[in-house]
RNA sequence: GCACCCAUAGCUCAGCUGGAUAGAGCGCUGCCCUCCGAAGGCAGAGGCCACAGGUUCGAAUCCUGUUGGGUGCACCA
């Protein structure tokens, strides 16, 4: 429906092709290697002494962009280790980089701040870079290759995802493509938790529907599943099986059920993932841990360094739970990779706790020699935090690290209303339910414009809504605006492809406005760096509004400056100039949507 | 009682490895369509960055404590 093709082919941005040598364009950390190579030859000059360290040396954006097009604290952060003053090295430090002809400025200001001023050319540079490089502009090679595992979503196995759950799949799989666009090697994966008392209440739940699809009258007592969507799942059992199971006791059919209603709620929870674009790469199943020896060996492990003994855990403080009673039980030593108290992970009658099937899967996961792990779990298992990564540090003494991102909860408004959601009333809201109604681009980006750990507010109407109240609409905007340019300057003759504007003049590029943009489109890549190290793709969401707020400042510009307007019909040159850096805008919103998971619009309707 | 997360404009929220005069949107006030898409833009008002100490050249950011809110807390997942 946003697609028709024709003349809007134009706009869209392919995935470029791998370069032969990623020469990933980041101006940032090229200024900065610039600054550094200047304090080594100060160093061979005699102006600053050896053996200092410049890790903590940054390039970045300005505050204000009146001080600069970037600002350097070198001096600063030298002046104590140097035993100079922040002036004197910063005085030195300018003249050294204005020798450059990349700088044309460089001015000591406040309490010892460089601020550089850039050759217009290099604006010129990284506007060829996205016209080139296509949404590769941006990519970064930090990961080096190194493999990780994102868990997201690992809801249980007895239903559809309901709200809760759409966030944690959307921020996993947004992370997911964050880390493989900053050069990690990522695998997508999910845990099946089937293989615990849950999945004998799903078989149970089905026997019932499939009782009723023989015409029987059932109830649904408590700790039975009451939903709709059992029905058919009953009514599928009955077209297998046909009456086998009807009048047998559990023994019979417990263990078969348990595997088709588990498979039947996996295929719907696959359709649901489906619908929001996500696709696991690998899909773990609890149940696979179990007679198979994985857990003892897990175990096993952990015992051959001593982490595993029998005891007797305290009571918790405070409120005392009614039925305490001390029970000798097999612990796992987690404090000792600082855990607040061990864990069992065996109860008392000897069966495995929820907690050693964990163990295996994460035994499981580094054994399969990825670098880092990453856990998305709901903010409601905060609790669990500690007790997971001391067991992974033990698993892998210490040489894996496991970050563990905690989604908060949706909060669901309707008119500004909170929206009550009620199993019994039948107004619990499905991921079905919300991505049928406001779409899968609109659930995506709402869902990745707040950090991950704060609430989110998810509010009907408002997400509907088509203005800058809106950000994905707002965003999306930008990039269509583009494509509409594009496709005018096509009807006015004008050559309009990425190779033509690529090589189109920009020198005469020196409006403030067009300067932001500019600017704005070198700070892509290292923030898509930042966003990397943190594990928080929110930030690319918030760039790219920012990035959009840019591109509609100067088009808007262009009403009351007619020479900034894009398309100018009698000079072709001009226009695919200031085409080349609105083109390059979309290719980075088009990169950025990408990694979101959202669909760049070409119009909006 | 303990642990984890949070506290920034009237409201909803950003804020990078500690950096300059703390930023957006909504709402409020006033402007901009004979002008490339007004689904947009420009300008203005609005702040004790919860509180108190500490670290340092420098703290919304790091540390400690306090207050207020969320989540979780043996033998369930």
């Amino acid at each position: 429906m946003i697609n028709p093709g024709g003349t809007r082919r134009a706009c869209r941005t392919p995935p470029a092709r791998p370069k032969p040598q990623e020469s990933a364009m980041n101006l940032f950390t090229d200024i900065r290697s610039l600054v550094l190579d200047s304090l080594a030859a100060m160093q061979a000059a005699g102006d600053l002494p050896e053996g200092l360290s410049f890790d903590n040396v940054t390039v970045e954006p300005p505050r204000d962009p009146a001080h600069g097009d970037m600002a350097t604290n070198a001096a600063m952060v030298l002046a104590k280790p140097a035993s100079l003053k922040p002036r004197d090295i910063a005085d030195a430090l300018a003249a050294r980089l204005v020798a450059d002809e990349r700088i044309t400025l460089a001015e000591v200001a406040g309490p010892g701040f460089l601020n550089l001023r850039l050759a217009g050319g290099l604006w010129q540079g990284v506007v060829k870079a996205a016209l080139t490089e296509g949404t590769a502009y941006g990519k970064s090679e930090m990961g080096q290759g190194a493999r990780v595992n994102v868990e997201y979503v690992s809801a249980n196995p007895t239903g559809p995802l309901h709200v809760g759950h759409t966030r944690g799949a959307v921020f996993g799989d947004a992370l997911a493509s964050l880390l493989a666009y900053a050069g990690y090697d990522v695998t997508r994966e999910y845990y099946i938790n089937d293989g615990g008392a849950q999945v004998d209440v799903l078989a149970r739940s089905v026997y019932l529907r499939y009782l009723e699809a023989h015409g029987q009258e059932v109830a649904f007592e408590d700790g039975t599943y009451p939903g709709d969507y059992l029905i058919e799942v009953g009514e599928a059992l009955k077209d297998k099986v046909g009456d086998a199971y009807v009048d047998e006791p559990e023994e019979v059919w417990l263990a078969e059920i348990r595997t088709f209603g588990t498979e039947a709620m996996m295929a719907l929870i696959r359709a649901d993932l489906a619908m929001l674009g996500v696709e696991m790469d690998v899909f773990f199943s609890e149940k696979s841990l179990y007679g198979t020896g994985k857990i003892e060996a897990a175990i096993d492990s952990l015992r051959a360094k001593g982490l595993i003994y029998r005891g007797t855990l305290e009571p918790p403080k405070g409120k005392l739970p009614e039925d305490w009673e001390p029970r000798e039980q097999t612990l796992f030593k987690s404090t000792a990779h600082g855990d607040d108290v061990d864990r069992p992970i065996q109860k008392s009658d000897g069966d495995w706790t929820y907690f050693a099937p964990d163990i295996a899967y994460h035994y499981d996961k580094v054994s399969r020699g990825f670098d880092a792990l990453i856990d998305v779990f709901g903010a409601d298992h905060g609790g669990y935090v500690k007790r997971m990564k001391a067991a992974v540090s033990a698993l892998s003494d210490g040489t894996v690290p496991l970050d563990i991102k905690l989604c908060q909860l949706v909060k669901l408004f309707k008119n500004g209303e909170p929206f009550k959601m009620s199993k019994r009333a039948g107004t619990f809201i499905m991921l079905r339910d919300l991505v049928e109604q406001v779409g899968p681009d609109v659930t995506r980006f709402v869902m990745l414009t707040r950090k991950n750990d704060a609430p989110l507010d998810f509010d009907f109407d408002k997400v509907m809504e088509q203005s800058r109240d809106n950000p994905v609409f707002y965003v999306q905007y930008a990039h269509a605006r583009v494509c509409s340019a594009l496709r005018r300057a096509g009807e006015a003759g004008i050559t309009t492809d990425d190779a033509t504007l690529a090589a189109a003049v920009l020198s005469d590029m020196t409006h403030e406005s067009e300067l932001a943009v500019a600017r704005k489109l070198a700070e892509w890549p290292r923030l898509v760096e930042i966003a990397a190290r943190t594990n928080e793709p929110h930030r690319i969401a918030f760039f790219l509004y920012e990035l959009a707020s840019d591109l509609h400042g100067l088009y808007n510009r262009g009403n009351e400056e007619s020479h900034l307007r894009f398309v100018q019909e009698d000079a072709p040159e001009v226009s695919q100039a200031k085409l080349a850096l609105a083109r390059a805008v979309a290719v980075v919103i088009s990169a950025g949507l990408g990694i979101l998971g959202v669909t760049p619009a070409e119009e909006m309707r």
